[in-house]
DNA sequence: GTTATAATGATACTCAATCTCAATAAGTCC
DNA sequence: GGACTTATTGAGATTGAGTATCATTATAAC
């Protein structure tokens, strides 16, 4: 329990930019090498709308190793440049990180994963750490939705 | 995806009273058996001080089986007699929820959760509502933190 | 081109969680 | 209390995600 815990807390908050950043060259600033099946996978992580998994890659890309999707997923994390979600279902799920620090929408009807910042949530989340005793060292919020898309749909 | 999602929901959301309920009377109360192996797992979440996983259970309870564990786990959650937290490492740990609905926090020293409940924590996410598109239908916060007694602990 | 080494991927492995199914125990009816 | 129905149990098999190993290959620097 002890050990590492503090240093997965990283998930939780991204560290990476707005706009459009070449991701690779985010790794290689970071003295990881460009090369192929690396390329591959995060070409399919821009690709995808919203959320994905580790499986949804290796479905993707059947070439490349499941043990180097993993691999660059942990780089991908490590950068900043993915978040991990807390899926109520617990699936390991992850979404590319485009804010600084953010709060995430999950859609529980399609998956889809909306980002959103709130300078009030921030506001009050150092209001309520002076009730709280102890130090804060992150925190993580969630909000659980069904999307306008999915209201629209007609019901199963 | 999508299947199965809204259901599994529930653990966001917990559901029973404060005070020491007896746990055994609100699974059969939902038409479960009082059975032996049952009564042990809850006498062991009950004794568990913060959170618990299912692991520790079995390693606590050998004498029951590792399905029977899991399987009493499942209809806690679905009584919302515990909660189902996001641990920074994503392993599956529980808490029993003493209060309606709650946010917890996590000391990422030494494991401990608390639960805490604030009425603007409440106000906020109404608020905070109204700027989503599309509807609300659950939420999740958690704070980690270095609680007293770590931070009292001499650094290693 | 040569070289040092990071990266790859097939495979084996670990571990949590679920499924199966024959045996057992709970609760009910008499 | 005894018989009966059915939920529950647990040993073991199975699944599936994720990790470790290691010989081979590709990358980047020189």
């Amino acid at each position: 329990m002890t050990a590492g815990l503090l240093d997965d807390i990283i998930w939780s908050m991204a560290t990476t930019l707005s706009s459009q950043p070449d991701i690779m060259a985010i790794l290689e600033d970071r003295g990881h090498r460009s090369t192929g099946p690396r390329r591959d996978v995060i070409r399919t992580v821009e690709a995808s709308t919203g959320s994905f998994s580790a499986a949804h890659i290796c479905e993707v890309l059947p070439v490349v190793g499941r043990a180097t999707v993993y691999r660059t997923i942990k780089l991908l994390l490590e950068a900043g440049v993915i978040c991990k979600l807390a899926m109520p279902n617990g699936e390991p799920t992850y979404t590319l990180a485009r804010i600084e620090h953010h709060h995430h929408t999950i859609c529980v009807g399609c998956g889809t994963v909306g980002d959103f910042r709130d300078a009030t949530v921030e506001r009050l989340m150092r209001a309520i750490g002076s009730d709280i005793s102890g130090e804060i060292v992150g925190h993580r919020m969630e909000f659980y939705i069904t999307c306008q898309y999915c209201l629209a749909k007609p019901q199963p």
